[in-house]
DNA sequence: TTGCGTGCAAAGGTTTTGCATGGCA
DNA sequence: TGCCATGCAAAACCTTTGCACGCAA
C-alpha cells in the first residue's frame, strides 16, 4: 500500500538540516539557499524539494503553514514532542515557534470548549507576537540611537 | 495626500456582500462566485476585485490572511468592533470566525506576557478548530446513520 | 473636466507536473 | 532488477500590473 522511502542525497540534505532547527519555519526560498550553502554545487534541484517537503508533510515528519506572507512555511516536527495537546506561539520577529506547555494554554482550551462549545486544534493554531529576545535586541537598538 | 474614493457599483457590491458575512472568511474564488450571483452579467472582473480588496484592507475595512489553504482569505472587519484586543477563533467546518471576548483570552495573553516574554498580537492570532454547530450536525448525521 | 475605477490581456512569481534518466535497495 | 527519486522544462495557478477607456464627483 503505502510506497517505500528511499533513502538519498538529496533527501537527507533536506532532513538534517530542517531538524537541526527545529523551532524555526523556513520558506522554500531559505530551504534553497541553506542546502546551496551546505551541500555546495552538488544541491538538489527546486523540484526535488517541493517533491520531498510534500512527503514529508504526508509521513508527519514537516509541518506546512502559511502566515499572512506570500509562500508556504515548513517547520520540523521533532520526533519525541506530541504537538497535538498544546498550542504554539510564533514570534514575527525571529520566525521561530515557541511551544506552550503550560496550564495556562489548557486551561483556555478546556474552558473554550466547555464554555463556548469550540473545540480547539491546538496543533494546527498559531498565536502571533514578539518573544522577549526581540523585544530586548529593539531596546538595545533604541538605546544605541 | 490619501487619494478620494469612488463609490462605484463594484465597490459597492463587494462591501455590501463581505459586510453581509462579517464572520466570514472568503476566498477570492468564493468572492468571485458570490458577486456572479448577486450582480448576475454585469459583475466586476477579477481584477477590479483584487484591486478594491487590496484597497479595503488599506482602509482598514477588510482583513487578509492565509491559512494552511493555498489562497488569500478576506474578512469583513465590522466598524463597531475592534479586534485589536481579543483572539480569535476559526471554524475548520463552517470556517466562521468567532471572537474570543472572555477573560481567559486577555488572562492568556497577560500569563505569556509577564511570564513567557512573548507579547502575542491578537490581530494576526487564530486559534482553529471546531465549533458547536459544526459538532453538533456532526452528531445528528452519525445518528441518523 | 479631472482623476480614480474598470476590464482585458499580459506579466510575474510560486508551486506542480510530465518525461526521460539516474540511483537506492 | 524493480521502483522510487531526480532534473529539466513546461504547465498550472493565483495575483499583480499596463494600458486604454469609462465613470463618479
Amino acid at each position: 500500500m503505502g510506497q517505500s522511502i528511499y533513502n538519498t542525497a538529496a533527501r537527507e540534505a533536506l532532513v538534517s538540516f530542517l531538524a537541526s532547527n527545529p523551532d524555526r519555519q523556513f520558506t522554500t526560498d531559505q530551504i534553497f539557499e541553506s542546502l546551496i550553502e551546505i551541500s555546495g554545487n552538488k544541491n538538489p534541484g527546486k523540484s526535488t524539494i517541493y517533491r520531498l517537503l510534500s512527503k514529508l508533510c504526508h509521513e508527519g515528519v514537516v509541518q506546512r503553514s502559511r502566515d499572512d506572507g506570500a509562500n508556504y512555511l515548513y517547520r520540523y516536527i521533532e520526533e519525541d514532542r506530541n504537538c497535538e495537546g498544546h498550542l504554539h506561539m510564533k514570534c514575527l520577529g525571529c520566525g521561530r515557534v515557541y511551544h506552550l506547555e503550560c496550564e495556562i494554554g489548557d486551561e483556555l482550551m478546556r474552558h473554550v470548549g466547555s464554555e463556548h462549545g469550540f473545540e480547539i486544534n491546538s496543533g494546527l493554531s498559531m498565536l502571533y507576537g514578539e518573544c522577549g529576545d526581540c523585544t530586548d535586541s529593539k531596546k538595545t537598538k533604541r538605546i544605541k540611537k
